[in-house]
DNA sequence: TGTATTTGACCTTC
DNA sequence: GAAGGTCAAATACA
């Protein structure tokens, strides 16, 4: 790692835990205007942000260089066939030396999962509106499903290199349930467009309805009548490993309002395909079940939490629930060096 | 005409 | 070789 990104990373991780600091103390009963709450959140979520595309930049030029030098032979065939590529221009080996390198960068993006249910059977007519802007580029019939799959990658990939991309599948068990799995984070910041709403809707939700459950399970179940979320919280070991939470009186913020109607949120164009509801976003119930990428639990939870449509940085945690672990390593060497 | 979707072919992984 | 994932030409649509 050159010791310059080492300094940043080091230097974007500690402000992130001055911060965490700073928010904690802010979080005492007696002081803590909301405002101040919000912002040092959002800083603390740009700040590892950053450092952990830090980590990530590297861990990719890490891994290549591991895969050349493991396998070198390999490596110079590449090479030689990339030049080919420029000098013949054979549209064969172009899409195999670009699909080999988009591979690799695959790889190493994170990669989450989600349930979402769609309830009332109200069939919307477009795609899942998650904030983001999708392109369907494929669909897939899946070996033992009774549904395909469809894969969605973010509008701005060529604009602006976005690399998110996701696959919704229907439920073979609940067709109101979609599974749908993200993978990669969105380098777009298109989600800003449904923050500014979602803020004070969601706060309007939460003290409208309160009705914020713990099952025994560990499951967070928002009641909104006949829009329901949930989210497993034992699926946070894999999303917050860091960190330990105690959902005793949690307010998260979907970014749904109750009661609206929901193919009125829909705003993309979308298939028509009457299963195909891969963005819809309302009258939903969430289970993230996070599987992990290859690179770090800690990136693929973070990036996983920040990109999420569940979480696109907008919820307020209340972190008076919020039990750091004590295990946390935020005072030692090995987290931030 | 530009953009999004469909769909068969191709590639990688297991 | 089967299955999943992606590409890109063809097509649809506004």
């Amino acid at each position: 790692m050159e010791i310059m990104e080492h300094n940043s990373l080091i230097s974007e991780l500690t402000q992130g835990k001055e911060l965490a600091l700073q928010l904690r103390t802010h979080l005492h009963p007696s002081s803590s205007p909301e405002q101040a709450c919000l912002f040092l959140t959002e800083m603390i979520q740009s700040s590892f942000e950053k450092a952990l595309l830090l980590l990530n930049f590297n861990s990719s030029n890490l891994k290549t260089h591991q895969i050349s030098s493991l396998d070198e032979q390999e490596g110079e065939e590449e090479e030689e066939e990339e030049e080919e590529v420029e000098e013949s221009s054979t549209k064969k080996k172009r899409k195999i030396s670009r699909s080999r390198d988009a591979l690799k960068k695959r790889k190493l993006l994170p990669r989450w999962t989600e349930e979402i249910k769609v309830c009332n059977g109200s069939a919307p007519e477009g795609p899942l509106n998650d904030g983001y802007s999708w392109r369907k580029y494929g669909q897939k019939d899946i070996h033992g499903a009774n549904f395909p799959r469809c894969y969605y990658r973010c509008t701005h990939r060529n604009v602006r290199g976005c690399l998110a991309t996701k696959q919704v599948q229907k439920s073979d068990n609940d067709p109101n349930i979609f599974e749908v799995t993200y993978r990669g984070r969105h380098t777009c910041n298109q989600s800003s467009n449904l923050g500014s709403t979602s803020i004070s809707s969601q706060n309007q939700i939460y003290e409208e309805t309160n009705q914020i459950q713990q099952k025994p399970n560990s499951e967070i179940w928002f009641d909104f009548g006949d829009n329901n979320f949930n989210l497993k919280t034992e699926d946070f070991d894999q999303v917050f490993p860091p960190f330990s939470f105690s959902y005793e009186e949690p307010i998260m913020n979907p970014t749904f309002i109750p009661g609206e109607d929901l193919t009125a949120a829909v705003s993309s164009p979308a298939t028509d395909t009457a299963w195909d509801w891969s963005g819809y976003d309302g009258g939903v119930q969430r289970v993230q079940s996070s599987e992990q990428s290859a690179v770090t639990e800690i990136v693929s939870a973070t990036t996983s939490v920040t990109n999420s449509p569940i979480y696109n940085g907008d919820w307020d945690f209340s972190l008076d629930n919020i039990d750091f672990d004590h295990n946390f390593p935020f005072d030692s060497l090995d987290f931030i060096s």
